[in-house]
DNA sequence: TGTACATCAGTGAACGCGCGTTCACTGATGTAC
DNA sequence: TGTACATCAGTGAACGCGCGTTCACTGATGTAC
């Protein structure tokens, strides 16, 4: 009983993870809105039709690359919080790497949303898991910076931090660094420094240090 | 001599107008990639083809949009700064108005770029009065912050600055001001902050204060 | 080990749709004498 | 003021394309006896 999958079920896993690879690579090419099934299709060799044995059609393909990006964001914060403590940079420049890496993937995640669309809950619970990973490295900061006339907001609507027990100005680090880090990110990774002359790296690491002694 | 257009000029200036009204309705309902010639024809009453007397094309519109938008947020940073002066928290105020007014608007200009798209020249060129106004409100600040090693790197390379003459300090906190308003601007703009509890405009304002302060 | 049956991956044709764009043409508006 | 002509806005048909998706079907793979 070593494994019970039967080698059809190992077969389907395959093809499905095969598909996933093509439509990464296609989301990676021209952007999520340019993916399409009968593309994919013909990149595996097979006809169009063939891949609604897998996927029950094109909205369920999207979802699931979202909830893929988002795992692989939480893992990666979770083996680095793992190896590294949790430390604030690291967790910075892990999220650098992930963005730069595939910077549509991040704006599948954290760019506009597709119009209609509302993520189901598992997403949301990954979603909270990265949010957990950067409030632990937040609290593990020793200053904690001036208290804010947002903090007793915020500390009156904390249920986003899923029952972290952290003291508001903490929470509000944890805003202000995903925040500022999607600032400079998202730009970087939309090329809006190009042309601009200074190395994008830099700036991030000055906004990372500026953040650290906030 | 009070007008040289000839009636025939100003129903073409009319028509076009109208054209790019109802692609801004089109893109502030379902995003850019949505917007679509012959659905515009169709909302006018018009049949698709008769667009090409007014647009080379799809590119050309979207070219054009994009000029538009760059050029009323240039305009908007002018009279702001015309009212209230040199002042960022009334430049931040007006680009927040801004932003969320016509979210997809917003990302047009500072989200994803079209794929294989490149902005023509007198586009930037508005983009860098945009930046011209930020400098101004930088430069008028009167903390310069503490020195950061960025500095000496963003001194060195100066040239989007477009011939302002500021301090590197000031350079540097025109660009944090960017990042971090664009951060938060472009979360709250997307809906990520949407059941999250907190009221996205404290949140702003705790940014802006703490830009202040920096 | 062999046979009968069920499961299921994949095909090819088809549907309906909307897209951007071209082309030849009509009919109204403006211009020149 | 009237006539001849040029300009130009807009139409309708057509082209070629790719999309998501359905459906009936074939053929291979696995299962039960």
């Amino acid at each position: 009983m070593a494994d019970t999958k039967t080698p059809r079920e190992r077969y389907r896993a395959q093809v499905r993870a095969e598909i996933k690879e093509h439509a990464w690579q296609q989301i990676a090419t021209a952007g999520a809105s340019a993916l399409s099934l009968n593309a994919i299709a013909k990149q595996m060799g097979m006809s169009g039709p063939a891949l609604y044995r897998y996927f029950a059609g094109r909205d369920e393909l999207i979802t699931e690359l979202v909830r893929d990006a988002y795992r692989s964001l939480a893992d990666l914060f979770r083996t680095t919080v793992g190896s590294a403590g949790a430390d604030l940079p690291a967790l910075a420049h892990a999220l650098r790497g992930w963005a730069l890496d595939d910077p549509h993937r991040y704006f599948l995640v954290f760019g506009t949303p597709v119009p209609g669309y509302h993520a189901p809950d598992d997403i949301t619970a990954i979603a909270s898991e990265v949010m957990a990973s950067l409030l632990d490295a937040c609290a593990a900061l020793t200053g904690d910076g001036t208290p804010a006339p947002f903090d007793t907001h915020i500390d009156a609507h904390r249920q986003w931090a899923a029952g972290h027990s952290a003291p508001p100005a903490v929470l509000h680090r944890a805003l202000s660094v995903w925040t500022r880090l999607h600032g400079v990110l998202s730009l970087e990774a939309a090329g809006h420094f190009a042309g601009m002359g200074f190395d994008p790296a830099r700036l991030f690491e000055a906004e990372l240090d500026d953040l650290l002694a906030g």
